[in-house]
DNA sequence: ACGGCTGTCGAGAGCGCTCTCACCTCCCCG
DNA sequence: CGGGGAGGTGAGAGCGCTCTCGACAGCCGT
């Protein structure tokens, strides 16, 4: 059944080479300190002999894992199927692949999967965590504090046990929706409504925020709560319309919410953009190209947010990992989003 | 910087419960053998001392790691975006950490990182592999026969060079596609064409032919060739209504080609589905319920195929795995579809 | 010409675990 | 009542690697 192939050991290639397990291991490790006629002939020894280093050896001493934890927490469907997290991935990928480390994916669903997850990172796998825990009353952090990992989280954690120098990365969500609003304006829109996201997510929150930095003073019935689904954008948007059927734009905090008040506004026989003008965030592609009219929209770079993320951990893990161009560490940072402007507004 | 609190080994814990090293290791590792009152003791040991395994050890001598590397070939943005691989991942996640596996993700683009793979694989850092390898040509699964690491495809592998008898997990594509044309022809249509895949994918030929199964005697012209992509579904669309005018049905080879289809059936002012019956394939769901009409399609149960994937391979690696429900090996199994009535046919 | 210094290399001691094997009970059967 | 066997336990030998430390060369300055 399995083949008992030995793969060849550090010894093996010392004896090849003539020389001692100590050499082959500094020139396997980087091959300071070793005189370059003997550099050579060992490596010669490791090409014929196809040896590999055995990473459990190695990690046996070194108590390094060159292995990074993605958590994700509660990947309900809806929300784990969207590109997001597809994308965030790459990003991370790339940045470990970069710099030789492996990503162990932690995916989980309720309460007794965060244990695990706990559990998991305390035993001292893996050399790092990045987690993404969506919601605020998530327990995850408090565990993974209790870990004593060092962890970089995606999305500023909303938690409010003191854990104020979390590190982590996020996308300009307030700057982004007061960008959406301002658009809506320059379009010469007065009554704006929003559609928020769900409230337990610190990106609704600081999306809600950011409308309401550019429309203090609006009518507080122009905001209505959704959940980031089409669904709730539907409910959200016929709500809206009952209250105020005056309104003549909408931000909606997400694409998909955004997909559903089109759907609700070409019911009720409103023209987008030209009666009601409508503007997403995310710029999910299948769904902001493909809604009718094509979605204007606020653009994060999800990808980027990954890799930065990996980025900053890798830093925190080895000072030798830091690029030149990386600036000096602060606990948060923020990605500019940007406008796509399409047909809706 | 970091926290030196060297984590208690098995030694410790036999100290502490007043046994030998190897009685601690029997207890943790199932108990078997053991009087009762001694595992007692020792299970109190553990809790007390909060002792977790170093896997590195253990893996050093037992050369398993309870870890299975899952690798997504070549995840161009528009395809890896979708949520099929994250549904599939979440599938995987849960077979996996119900036998405690852990899932180490290898996300390649370019010839390099295939090299990179293989000889990942080949280091024999896990014990197994799930691979995701869309494409015909690709290199990938050469290497990781090369590398003699059991393995589970994903998607029926197309190569030819000789690998017939790779384990393989794929949803019945051709008998879905069958029964999408035969849905059409049960609404009474029979000028029915079909927008084709990307045909370097096996799907996207199995569904062709499944569509040929049914049209047997159709014009050649009423199937054209896309990508599964909006723009390719837009192009073939076009193409179609200038070739057969009189064509009223459509089976596109995904959801996202039928998008594309319905925009340009619209703009060309064909109502759907009383001129043109539309349907598609996948039951993406961001895409399927928000086109315009919702699309009637083919759902599979992409999160079932990845629990499938990896029980197949977990039972390779280790027979104790298989439950009792488990059928007979076989090196291919395939999926039911089923038909998803919405309004578009 | 000599003591020290820098630079290269090898010997050897583990890292924390599993697993074989010998030993020691204790029970059962003749 | 003794011998054999079964079952429970511990001692010890590694798994393949890194890393410290000592040995030894070659070089400098004085």
């Amino acid at each position: 059944m399995t083949e008992a192939v030995t793969r060849p050991t550090l010894e093996a290639v010392a004896a090849r080479a003539g020389v001692s397990r100590a050499t082959v291991s500094r020139v396997v490790n980087g091959g300071d300190g070793v005189r370059e006629p003997l550099v050579e002939r060992v490596r010669r020894a490791v090409e014929e002999l196809g040896y590999v280093p055995n990473q459990a050896a190695r990690s046996l001493v070194t108590r390094r894992h060159d292995a990074v934890a993605v958590v994700i927490a509660e990947p309900e469907t809806r929300v784990f199927a969207d590109p997001f997290f597809a994308l965030q991935l790459r990003g991370i990928s790339k940045e470990l692949t970069a710099h030789d480390n492996q990503l162990v994916l932690l995916l989980t669903e309720g309460r007794d999967d965060h244990a695990r997850v706990g559990r998991y990172l305390a035993g001292g796998h893996v050399d790092g965590a990045l987690v993404f825990s969506l919601h605020l009353d998530d327990a995850l952090p408090g565990l993974i504090r209790g870990a004593g990992v060092p962890t970089v989280f995606g999305g500023r954690p909303g938690w409010s046990d003191g854990t104020p120098r979390a590190v982590y990365v996020d996308s300009d969500n307030r700057g982004g929706a007061r960008a959406a609003v301002r658009h809506l304006v320059g379009l010469g829109r007065t009554r704006i409504a929003h559609i928020t996201g769900a409230l337990d997510q610190t990106s609704a929150v600081d999306r809600r925020d950011g409308f309401r930095d550019v429309m203090a003073e609006a009518d507080p019935r122009l905001v209505v709560e959704g959940d980031f689904t089409p669904a709730g954008g539907e409910r959200a948007m016929r709500e809206l319309l009952d209250r105020c059927p005056d309104l003549d734009a909408v931000f909606a905090a997400n694409d998909l919410t955004a997909a559903g008040a089109l759907r609700v506004l070409r019911e009720r026989g409103r023209r987008v953009p030209d009666d009601v003008a409508v503007i997403g965030f995310d710029d999910m592609l299948p769904v902001a190209e493909q809604t009718d009219p094509p979605l204007t929209t606020i653009r994060q770079d999800i990808e980027e947010m990954g890799r930065l993320m990996a980025r900053l951990l890798l830093r925190r893990l080895d000072p030798r990992n830091a690029d030149d161009t990386d600036a000096a560490p602060s606990p948060g940072v923020v990605l500019p989003t940007t406008l796509v402007r399409r047909a809706s507004a």
